[in-house]
DNA sequence: TGAATAGTGTCTGTGAGACAATATTAT
DNA sequence: ATAATATTGTCTCACAGACACTATTCA
C-alpha cells in the first residue's frame, strides 16, 4: 500500500484512479413552492399549499415511480454546479435559490451500484415555473402531520395520490437530530422520502431566523400572502400583529395595491435586503 | 443512452458501473474539542482554548502538510459509518458527537482524482483521548479573528504556529449563507481550511439552539467550566446570571463541590437530558 | 349593507442584559 | 486579610402573545 516517491508530481503519475471500488455521485433536487388553491368563495383569499416537484421514471429502476429531480454529477463539475444543472433542465429556469441539504449514502439506497446522492434544496415562486416543466414533471401538493414518532405525507398532484411514512428517531449521542427511517412507501422511488422531509424540516428551521421564504415569493405581494406562506412553512397560524412587526424591516412598502377581492384591498411589498 | 429491458432486474443485469469517470468519496472529520491552559496564578481559573486535531501527512499528495483525520469510504459502508471508524482509528476511543457538516465538491480539490468528501464535526472532552491519540496527531489551539471580509486564523499546538485566511462573500439568491475560500494558505492540505471555518461556524450556531456543547464536557463539571466552553464556541463573553438562567434546565446538581482553587469552591454539575 | 380581509393600538408577561451584592475558599 | 471565583437578587427594557378595534372594499 506505502509506496514511495520522490515528489508529488511523480506520485500523482503513478495514481491509479480505477484501482477504487466504483462509486457514483449523484445530485437530486427538492424543488418546493407554494400554490394557490382558489376556495370558490369569491370573498375569500386563496388559501395556500406547500408543494413540491416530482419526476415520473420512466427506466429502471424503480421504473413508474415518482423521484426528485437528479443526476450523476459530471467529473468536471461541482455539486452546486451540477444541481444548477439538472435543475434547468427539469424548470428551463435560472436564478433559482439551491442550497445544499445533506448527503444520503446508505450503501444499499440504488440497486445499481454504490451511489451516494448529495441533495439539494431549491425554493421558488412556482407561477415563474408556469408552463414551463417537462411533461413527465407535476407538481404535488404536500399534505403532512407530525407526531412524536413521526411524518405521516400525502402527495396529491390532482390525478394521484401518493402516501408515505417516516419515523424519526433521537440519534445516539446527540442531542437534537433525528434519524429518519422509511416506514412505508411504495410510489416514491430511492429513499428520497428521506430527502423531502428532511428539506421540509431545514426550510421550516431556517425560515425562523433567516430570509429563505423571500424565495418563494412574486416581486410583490401583500403581507397577509406572505404570511400565509409563513404559516405554510411553519406549520402553524401566526398572530397578525406579531407577525407584521417580525417582518416589518425585511419589507418595503410600494405604491401598488392588490384590489379585487370582496374587500379591503391591500397595499403591495416588496423584499427589502437587510442592512 | 436508453435502453429497453422488460424488468428491473435484467435491466441490472446489463447495468455497468465502471461505464462512469471514476470518482472516489472520502470523509473528512473536524474533531473539536476545548483545552485547558494553565494561567500561572494558583488562584485564577485555567483558560479554556478551543481546539482540533490534526494528521501530519507522511504521504504525498501534500506530503508533510497538516490535514483533517480523514479516509475514502468502504464500498459497503455509509458516511456515518466511514466517519466512525476513521475516527476510533485516530483517538482509540469510540462513543464521540459526529454531525454531518457539508460535502465539498471541487473538481480541484484533490490533485490525484476526483475526490468528493463530506466532511463532519466531531466533538469531544479532550481529556477523554490522552495518551490516545496517534504520533503523527497533534491537538491545534484555534485563535480565530472574524471581520467582515473573513475569518484570520492561527492554529498552535505548542511547537508550530500554522496561519490561514478563509474570505467570505454572500451568496447569490441567498439571505444568510456565505461561499467561503481560502485566500493564504500554505501548511494545511486540500481545502481544509474550509471545512474547519465552516465547522467552527456550525457550531456556534447549534450551540445557540441545541445542548451539542456538553458533548465537549466530562460528566462533571461546574457551571464556571461550562459557561467558558460556551464562550470560547460562541466567540463572546457571557454575563453570569444570563447564562445560569438559560442553562438551568439542561444541567442538575450533584453532591460534589470543586475545590482547591484559591476561592470559593464551586458545585459539581452534570447534563440533564431536556424532557 | 355585510362578509371578509387589511391594518393598528395596546396590555401583559417573559426573558435577556446589566449591575450590584453577598458567600466562600486557599494562601 | 485578600484575591479570586461562586452564586443570587433585582431593575429595566425589548419584545412576543393575545385580543380588541378600526378601515375599506365589492357583490
Amino acid at each position: 500500500m506505502k509506496e514511495e516517491y520522490s515528489s508529488e508530481e511523480e506520485f500523482l503519475k503513478n495514481y491509479d484512479p480505477r484501482k477504487f471500488d466504483p462509486i457514483a455521485v449523484t445530485t437530486d433536487i427538492l424543488l418546493l413552492s407554494v400554490s394557490d388553491k382558489d376556495v370558490g368563495n369569491y370573498r375569500k383569499l386563496t388559501e395556500k399549499k406547500y408543494s413540491l416537484l416530482l419526476i415520473k421514471r420512466d427506466t429502471y429502476p424503480y421504473k413508474d415511480k415518482w423521484c426528485l429531480p437528479g443526476g450523476f454529477v459530471k467529473v468536471d463539475e461541482d455539486l452546486d454546479e451540477a444541481a444548477k444543472r439538472i435543475l434547468y433542465r427539469e424548470t428551463n429556469i435560472d436564478n433559482i435559490y439551491l442550497e445544499q441539504l445533506y448527503t444520503f449514502s446508505d450503501p444499499k439506497r440504488d440497486p445499481r451500484m454504490r451511489i451516494i446522492s448529495s441533495s439539494y434544496i431549491a425554493l421558488v415562486d412556482k407561477r415563474r415555473l408556469d408552463g414551463k416543466i417537462p411533461k413527465n414533471a407535476s407538481w404535488f401538493d404536500i399534505h403532512l402531520i407530525e407526531d412524536d414518532k413521526g411524518y405521516y405525507v400525502t402527495l396529491d398532484n390532482g390525478v394521484e395520490e401518493i402516501k408515505f411514512t417516516v419515523s424519526k428517531t433521537l440519534k445516539e449521542h446527540t442531542t437534537d437530530r433525528y434519524k429518519f427511517k422509511i416506514e412505508k412507501n411504495d410510489k416514491i422511488a430511492f429513499d428520497h422520502p428521506l430527502v423531502i422531509i428532511s428539506g421540509i424540516e431545514r426550510v421550516k428551521n431556517k425560515a425562523e431566523y433567516t430570509d429563505i421564504v423571500f424565495n418563494m415569493m412574486p416581486d410583490l405581494f401583500t403581507l397577509g400572502e406572505l404570511q400565509q406562506v409563513y404559516e405554510v412553512v411553519l406549520r402553524k397560524k401566526l398572530l397578525d400583529p406579531a407577525f407584521r412587526r417580525i417582518i416589518a424591516d425585511k419589507v418595503e412598502k410600494t405604491e401598488k395595491m392588490k384590489t379585487g377581492g370582496g374587500h379591503r384591498p391591500s397595499v403591495l411589498f416588496r423584499y427589502k435586503r437587510r442592512k
